[in-house]
DNA sequence: AGAATAAATGAGAATTATTCTCATTTTTTA
DNA sequence: TAAAAAATGAGAATAATTCTCATTTATTCT
């Protein structure tokens, strides 16, 4: 596992329990979390205040990836290496959010559409996100 | 322009002035809106409880879309026409959201993919979300 | 059409998620 | 190791959304 100090420092922030906390706890999960599960995974350890602050001092330093879920709950994940274009599959039975890569046809040809779509409206088109939405067929213990 | 009336009693719920103005609002608009730009509009016509109420009745009966723009607000689109699958693009400048339609071969490789993604996770998988993020260059008044 | 019933509304209170404030503690600097 | 800078915790403040309940509006049933 990837040890948070060296991540910090690497960014040149200062080295902090807090901050060591919410890094460790996103590295242990391999899928993201809502803030709610990564609240309950650091109570008593980080105070609410402190965590929102750190989630925003990891943003700053472009290492948390922030989206939402299907119930529009804030989802954070922490985005290391920076060869990991991924995607999510969010579960609507137990809430899971899984991560995925999409093949390189599918990349290639969402690229093709891209530079159409940056003409057709005259954009420049920076980023994208895809998200899949379904259910995990009994695969795993919430899902009856 | 469709009729708001028709819409409401095609779906079987109750013909109330808030629904109305607030569906003669979203069609006024090609594009989806946030809630705060819809409550902007219904400013004196229709309460703020009732403008979410409102919302969530049309969710209901789906002809609502909901999701949100990359700064997490959230955003609201009607769905009339089953037919008008679509995507959207996002510009960081102005805030402009726009509907897009991807062509037809990124939707078939798109739908390749996730029948890989579903036997590789046993999932089902029942929808699917494509946002773009860019800056709209020059066209818009907002986007100096 | 009109009375009775059911449903929806408005205003503001309650709740929830997030940000802010500020006195104290921790980290960094040198 | 002392001084300066930055971060933290606790709770107050803010913002978005939902809830409550008395009143109004729509629907149903003759």
């Amino acid at each position: 596992m990837k040890d948070s100090k060296q991540i910090l420092s690497d960014h040149k922030v200062s080295i902090t329990n807090p901050r060591i906390l919410v890094i460790e706890a996103l590295l242990e999960n391999n899928n993201p979390l809502t803030v709610d599960e990564l609240q309950i995974k650091l109570k008593d350890k980080v105070a609410k205040s402190t965590l929102y602050r750190v989630l925003n001092d990891l943003k700053k330093i472009n290492i948390l990836n922030e989206f939402t879920n299907p119930e529009n709950a804030t989802v954070v994940e922490l985005l290391l290496e920076d060869g990991s274009h991924h995607h999510h599959l969010f579960c609507s039975d137990c809430g899971e959010i899984i991560d995925i890569q999409m093949g390189d046809e599918f990349e290639k040809t969402l690229s093709k559409e891209i530079k159409r779509i940056e003409k057709k409206f005259n954009f420049s088109v920076e980023d994208h996100r895809l998200e899949l939405f379904g259910k995990c067929t009994d695969l795993c213990e919430n899902c009856s």
